[in-house]
RNA sequence: GUGCCCGUAGCUCAAUCGGAUAGAGCACCAGCCUUCUAAGCUGGGGGUUACAGGUUCGAUUCCUGUCGGGCACGCCA
């Protein structure tokens, strides 16, 4: 079992560990305490009575028996039960419960954070999409998942790097910087047919304006000049495609780097806007043109050769990392010298552990699961401890808009962007419902239902939860941070018994949600918490007159409130106080 | 064809790394507002967990096979 974090689940865990060692002394289990899905089964349940039936040749229930006579007494048990096959079940004191309303209202937003990272370096890298055109919706799921992980390891106690790879060193650059010339020819009434593969949408066109406006005609060149010895695309489309782009670089010299920075420059300033105002701020925005401008790429390749990995083969350099487990070996060089995406790939991976990560989680699009075993093979030729690497496979969001898959191509132009999606949907509704799902599976985002009826978006049942609590404290109109001190005794129903333990628990959904690696686990717990809330709002008055089951009743709503703001917080959506 | 992921209520999804009677929302039916927000609550019908075996105290979970769906299999990035 990993480190429990939970008071109540390290004090449990000794005293069944004292129980064992009396009953079992050669006996080593682990002791696994768990919350019953069923009030009546308790608060907690241990089944090491069942885990010893086999290895102590005894009945289960049997041993459950001398295991709860040999169980030290505590202050906060109440009591302890035997149950069905032989589970041991723990009944805590109401007094022990009501403890954690205080905890909350002490900690405030600092509830929930535990010390499970202990302090160590973690780098979530995410998005990292071309900058070649506008982020959809694709992309806004790793976004929102990357964001929410961050924030959920950081919670966790981890000291997180969030990290934007941008491709920009590579042919959907020149691609992109190419579209945007032939627009800004057209501008300048040089006909040169726009190629199908090229990049189609608005936004080239637009920065093709801006070009235009600033340096006139700087850039014409001739039709002939653009197409000389260019192939016809319906023989080879990629050639003729490279071959406008050699042309291209050849006719405007220096210039093309502008041209080229200008659109990254663009597009990168988009992406980021694009994102900071969809909550997701970035520590690191790393270039891949750095890697080839440091040498690093050459480096990383010769370090590969001297250890005796590559080969060569019909002109290419290859990596043999089918000995690492790939279906394949991969190339590295190219015949024309040129190296492979997956050369500055091993290299930036060399750099991120260079730079002493104690862990390098990758959010990757689930497409590119196939890419795993080269990745690892290579931090594995070059001596890195590649268990330090893990990748996160974010499956895509469908959009579906008339209850039919919209079309993404950027390409063609015809995608919903993100942003686009985050205006017709909001922020909020975006980032709740692309973590809603666990990240490995599909997820179908229904324009049409998520901005149709907004009572139907589960964050609006959280958030409405939390403006209620707002709305009965306001009216209340007393001093909020007294609560803290409030006497919580009279908390004995229930409804308030089932909140109190959901409040226990949330420190505990931190560390399975930074575990796993799973968001959406805090979706999940939010949603059940405020069902939870919502009853109890509908069964209860919490402004009586009796001024001690007054306060002590706010007291647990306030820090139900409170754990709602934190766990929205780190799903990037907002707790708003009125609705 | 090979590899990875998935298959749970009519629909969209849960199920605490093998636990007790598989749970929510939507949809459907019946109720609850002259007092703190009805974007809410209460109750009801809904299941051979794709199928067939196996492992053990116990399987939606692990293993094997079949069927069905998604993705990936470039000297692209």
């Amino acid at each position: 079992m990993t480190a429990a974090v939970s008071n109540f689940k390290i004090h449990l865990s000794d005293l069944f560990a004292q129980a064992l060692r009396a009953v079992a002394p050669e006996q080593t289990a682990t002791i696994v305490l768990e919350r019953p899905k069923q009030a009546q089964h308790g608060d907690y349940a241990c089944n090491l009575a069942m885990q010893l039936a086999k290895p102590l040749r005894r009945s289960p229930r049997d041993i459950a028996q001398a295991l709860m006579a040999a169980l030290p007494a505590s202050d906060v048990v109440e009591k302890v039960e035997i149950a069905g096959a032989g589970f041991i079940n723990v009944f805590l004191t109401v007094a022990a419960k009501q403890g954690v309303v205080r905890g909350v209202l002490q900690a405030g937003a600092d509830y929930g954070r535990i010390a499970l990272g202990a302090g160590k370096k973690v780098q979530v890298e995410f998005v990292s999409a071309n900058p070649t055109g506008p982020l959809h919706v694709g992309h806004g799921r790793g976004a929102a998942y990357g964001a929410s992980l961050s924030n959920v390891l950081d919670a966790a106690g981890y000291k997180v790097s969030r990290e934007f790879y941008v491709n920009d060193a590579g042919r959907q650059m020149d691609i992109l910087a190419l579209s945007t010339w032939l627009r800004y020819l057209d501008l300048h009434a040089i006909a040169v047919p726009f190629p199908p593969n090229a990049y189609q949408g608005d936004y080239v066109r637009d920065m093709a304006k801006q070009i235009s406006l600033a340096h006139r005609a700087r850039y014409v060149h001739t039709a002939a000049e653009v197409l000389q010895g260019v192939p016809a695309v319906e023989e080879n489309a990629d050639a003729h495609l490279d071959a406008l782009i050699a042309n291209a670089k050849k006719l405007l010299g220096e210039d093309y780097a502008y041209v080229h920075q200008h659109v990254l420059t663009e597009q990168l300033g988009d992406c980021r806007n694009d994102l900071a105002e969809f909550g997701v701020h970035f520590d690191e925005w790393f270039s891949e043109q750095s890697l080839f401008d440091n040498g690093l790429v050459a480096r990383v390749v010769e370090a590969l050769k001297a250890g005796g990995h590559l080969y060569q083969q019909d002109g290419a350099l290859w990596f043999r990392s089918t000995e690492f487990g790939d279906e394949k070996d991969r190339v590295v060089q190219r015949e024309n010298g040129l190296y492979t995406y997956f050369a500055s790939d091993i290299a930036y991976h060399l750099n991120k552990f260079e730079r002493g990560f104690d862990r390098v989680i990758n959010v990757w699009g689930a497409d590119h699961h196939g890419y795993i075993p080269r990745v690892n093979g290579a931090l594995k030729a070059l001596g890195l401890d590649s268990s330090k690497l893990t990748i996160a496979l974010v499956q895509f969001a469908v959009l579906y808009r008339n209850g039919q898959k919209a079309a993404m191509s950027t390409r063609s132009g015809e995608f919903v962007t993100l942003r686009d999606l985050r205006h017709e949907v909001g922020n909020d509704a975006t980032r709740f419902f692309y973590v809603l799902r666990k990240s490995d599976q599909h997820l179908d985002f229904d324009m049409d239902l998520a901005k149709s009826q907004s009572n139907e978006n589960p964050v609006y049942y959280i958030q409405y939860a939390h403006a209620r609590v707002c709305s009965v404290l306001q009216q209340w109109s007393g001093d909020s941070s007294a609560l803290r001190q409030a006497d919580v005794s009279a908390l004995q129903s229930d409804y308030e018994q089932t909140l109190l333990q959901h409040l226990i628990d949330y420190p505990q959904v931190i560390e399975g949600a930074a575990e796993e690696l799973a968001p959406h686990l805090i979706a999940f717990y939010l949603k059940d918490l405020a069902a939870d809330f919502h009853s109890y709002y509908n069964a209860s008055r919490f402004l009586v007159e009796d001024e001690g089951i007054k306060r002590a009743r706010l007291a647990l709503i306030a820090a139900v409130a409170q754990v709602m703001r934190n766990g929205l917080a780190l799903l990037g959506v907002s707790a708003p106080e009125k609705m």
